[in-house]
DNA sequence: CCTACTTTCTACAGCGACTGTAGAAGCAAG
DNA sequence: CTTGCTTCTACAGTCGCTGTAGAAAGTAGG
């Protein structure tokens, strides 16, 4: 079996058949050779590439990030220095987000724990929505979705 | 000043002017009354239904939640238990993304630590992205961004 | 060989929550 | 009157896919 159909790719990879094909699109994967029906045929070094991918995407990387790690990747003897900061970088980001999640999580926390469950008109949880001035020490108003995936890897 | 205009709308609530379109566009806000030239006129019940809304984004809810807790806000003596639970959920949710942002934190940190940045060849980045085994115990791999907001409020 | 089923192909629309663009019109001040 | 700001509508783009449609090709059983 050594000429790979996109499935088994797919299979191999944990990585879903349109995926691959969108990965393709996208320049992170190079264009395959054909049958001669038309149909993709990947190689094993192909596979392991989609391995980099998925594992990169559950950590959290763009693809944009993906891609110049591939890159760099395909280059042994350069500066990793790139890779590095790359990473760094991402940490950083990764750091921000649970901080930011963590302050989100003390206020739903006293939001839901100071509500006395009668009716709307004394909901705590409406309420504390209702005026922000209630918390608005609390919570971080300023960075926006610039990590938004992690633990990706649905997969088949 | 009793008309308000959608910028000063915007500027009162720290929500984009073509934010605040969006949000009348998905049924978040009612069509305004508009001027004699089409312009929308607003009042301050609306800019304080556009601060409940800002807050609301800012805690990480969707719209659709979002729009189901304006409806119960909107009902004085209904059971709150809607919202609350809402609320709870999203408290899991949050929760659930640290706990997954945790595990790629301490993957990164391992990844950049252990580079001794000479070269790609020799790269702990790109090598660990490369072989999945090294770490797959301990990096989750099923949660896809159920929850890809928090902290929001570019605003203006 | 015929039929049924699966896989693959392309191309495009949709998700969520906006942001940005284009082009036109209104409005206020100098 | 001109300049510059605001507002209007309508639509495309962001990100990382997922889902759809319709067609062609491959595979298995009778």
């Amino acid at each position: 079996m050594r000429e790979i159909s996109i499935g088994e790719a797919a299979r191999r990879s944990g990585i879903k058949v349109t995926t691959i094909r969108f990965y393709e699109e996208r320049g992170l994967l190079p264009a395959p050779p054909r049958s001669d029906s038309g149909r993709r045929i990947y190689d094993t070094a192909t596979v392991e590439r989609l391995g980099f991918i998925r594992h990169a995407r559950d950590l959290g990387f763009r693809l944009e990030d993906i891609a110049d790690l591939l890159a760099l990747q395909g280059q042994p003897g350069a500066s990793c220095a790139p890779a590095d900061s790359l990473a760094r970088r991402h940490l950083s980001a990764v750091r921000e987000r649970i901080a930011a999640l963590r302050a989100l999580e003390t206020e739903l926390e006293r939001m839901v724990s100071g509500c006395d469950h009668t009716d709307t008109a004394h909901c705590r949880v409406i309420e504390t929505l209702a005026d922000h001035a209630r918390c608005i020490a609390d919570h971080p108003t300023g960075l926006t979705g610039e990590l938004d995936t992690a633990g990706a890897g649905k997969a088949d």
